[in-house]
RNA sequence: CGGGGCGUAGCGCAGCCUGGUAGCGCGCGUGCCUUGGGCGCACGAGGUCGCGAGUUCGAAUCUCGCCGCCCCGACCA
């Protein structure tokens, strides 16, 4: 390809709008425009990244045995109807209607279609095991569309679906699509974690999330270097503190804390350790308010606690309701005294505390050496209610945890019959009895990861992408071609040769100076360049230099395309 | 949806407080010059100042409403 024909156009200056490092190099380099909120074109160059991650991910589907189908974008209201999802799915669905003012869906996944295909096409266990996948637009309506194509509300997915006649089927292929997911990520030269995961909207019950590692990932990430343990934060458990609760010491007694509405603040000006303190946070869920108790230094995982019994959608109370139930402001409230109405929750580490210090339940006062089963009741539900913080043992009994952060650009899911119960997805077995399959479902975000790889591959120039998802391997830069029949002629007999051998490259054939040429290679992120220059024709040489060095080196003519496809051969 | 901020040339921004002529850098076009890291000079094109009302002799500037976008919280590949 020719740059004079690439449709190339990059930026010095990032748009206002992109905060991510990797959407403003994507908006720089020309890989992608924004139409609207969550809604981006594809640009030539960025294109081809895309179709460098499907072609990885099509290779390594397909060595599973899945095989490739492409279902409608737009999906019939009666099927998510049957499966529940109508009603439940939420806004994140876009809902159309048809000019028959018949109700349809855009997209955000596919089970409901892919299983309407399989109970009319599926009828004997001789056609089980099967595994169907394809590359699809997907479409949420996210309530926050943001850091370019990393939270896009279109975008482009890879959505496999197993089905199986038994839990071990099901098993195996759940383990072969483990593997296939770290081969995938491996090859795109990824460094990536696989997580146990919360298996949120879609439903099921074993599940992996596939975390690309980075800073600005959305995703906490809680994993044990000790051991394999690996969980989202959403999930990791923490354990009760071993050991039985310390006795009572001291007496308790009311202190006056003015303006003290934290348990920092509080144990700041007391002069205590914080993790002897209890922070009461307020929901409300069922129709009524429970008080959630966590040690000071611990933060509510609001995940684990919407999973206790009576506590699905809870959300935090507000200023209102808190006044009411205690007749005090957030920041002074605590267990001590508290109305029958209000249910105490506490969460494990919180259980185990003695003479802590907690609000009480009065502005600009907190109660110190309060204790269970003395100063108030022992709680009525102990669990685990808190995110896991660094220093945690870790739940399989191995070490301690470590926290870092993700981008989720993979999850697989073990549905089980979720699915195939709602929707009769059904077939006979080998003693001619009706059964309804196993079913899992496997998700890639395809566009999601150009940009991950970006956030994870970059310095101050640009991009550096890794050779799999490069959208060339070398660019030619020719410099002073319009003055020098030599610089022109070589450049071009070698843009012909590379491609020749099968090489991707990238001819910079613009009449630019130098010094564009190599800020907008460098910026796109080529892995190699070659630059052809009167300077080294001289000598018969070529200079040869990998994004990532500094230094360039100088090849033989006559040995470059050689060198180029052994340096390219050595990395695949 | 709640909280914060922004909308002025393709991009990045100033002007707005304290109403009166719309400006800078980059990019774009033409010419000259230059040619190994976003070169220099000159000339030039390009703007319903997000939209709609209102106040005023006069509104980018003040007021109100609407729309769009970004950032922080609940969603997820």
């Amino acid at each position: 390809m020719r740059v004079s024909r690439l449709f190339l156009s990059t930026l010095k200056e990032a748009p206002a709008e992109a905060e991510l490092v990797s959407h403003r190099l994507m908006l720089r380099a020309g890989l992608i425009r924004r139409l609207a909120s969550g809604l981006y074109t594809w640009l030539p160059l960025g294109l081809r990244v895309v179709r460098k991650v499907e072609a990885v991910v099509r290779r390594e589907m397909n060595a599973t045995g899945a095989v490739e189908v492409l279902m409608p974008a737009i999906q019939p209201a009666e099927l998510w109807q049957e499966s529940g999802r109508w009603d439940h799915y939420g806004p994140d669905l876009l809902r159309v209607k048809d000019r028959h003012d018949r109700d349809f869906c855009v997209g955000p996944t596919h089970e409901e279609v892919i299983g309407d295909l399989v109970r009319r096409e599926v009828k004997s266990y001789r056609q089980l095991p099967v595994t169907l996948y394809q590359i699809q637009t997907k479409f949420r309506d996210e309530i926050r569309p943001r850091f370019g194509v990393m939270r896009a509300r279109e975008f482009l997915m890879k959505d496999a679906y197993s089905f199986h006649a038994d839990k071990a089927g099901l098993d195996v292929t759940y383990q072969a699509m483990y593997e296939a997911y770290s081969r995938i990520f491996a090859s795109l030269g990824l460094r990536f974690r696989a997580v146990a995961a919360d298996t949120g909207a879609i439903g099921g019950t074993g599940s992996h999330e596939f975390h690309v590692l980075a800073d600005s990932g959305e995703d906490a990430i809680a994993y044990c270097p000790q051991s394999a343990f690996a969980a989202n934060v959403e999930l990791a458990e923490a354990l009760a503190p071993s050991g039985r609760r310390p006795d009572a010491s001291e007496t308790m007694r009311k202190v006056e804390t003015p303006g003290k509405k934290t348990c920092e603040a509080v144990c700041e000006q007391l002069g205590c350790d914080i993790r002897k303190s209890i922070k009461a946070v307020m929901v409300h869920a069922s129709g009524k308010l429970h008080m959630l108790l966590l040690r000071g230094d611990h933060s509510l995982n609001e995940i684990k606690a919407a999973k206790l019994p009576g506590m699905e959608r809870l959300r935090l109370a507000s200023a209102e309701e808190i006044k009411e139930a205690t007749g005090c402001a957030p920041g002074f409230i605590g267990p001590v005294g508290l109305s029958s109405a209000v249910s105490i929750i506490a969460d494990r580490s919180a259980a185990a505390l003695a003479d802590f210090v907690c609000g009480a339940n009065e502005a600009d006062y907190h109660l110190a050496g309060v204790n269970f089963g003395r100063d108030l009741p022992e709680p009525a539900i102990v669990a685990d209610i808190r995110n896991v913080v660094s220093g945690d043992p870790s739940p399989d009994g191995a070490g301690t945890l470590e926290l870092c952060r993700g981008i989720e650009v993979g999850h697989i899911f073990q549905l089980r019959k979720k699915y195939s119960d709602a929707m009769n997805i059904a077939f006979l077995d080998e003693g001619g009895k009706l059964q309804t399959v196993e079913m899992g479902c496997y998700g890639i975000g395809v566009t999601r990861i150009v940009a991950a790889a970006i956030e994870q591959n970059h310095d101050a120039r640009g991009i550096i992408f890794p050779a799999a998802l490069a959208p060339f391997q070398v660019a030619i830069v020719p410099i002073g071609a319009n003055k020098s029949d030599e610089v022109r002629s070589v450049a071009e007999q070698l843009y012909q040769d590379l491609n020749d051998a099968g090489v991707e490259v990238l001819l910079d054939d613009r009449d630019e100076r130098p010094g564009v040429m190599f800020a907008d290679m460098d910026l796109i992120g080529i892995p190699y360049r070659i630059v052809v220059g009167e300077r080294g024709l001289k000598n018969g040489e070529l200079e040869f230099k990998q994004r990532r060095e500094e230094k360039a080196a100088n090849v033989r003519l006559e040995q470059i395309v050689e060198h180029v496809c052994s340096r390219l051969q050595a990395e695949a």
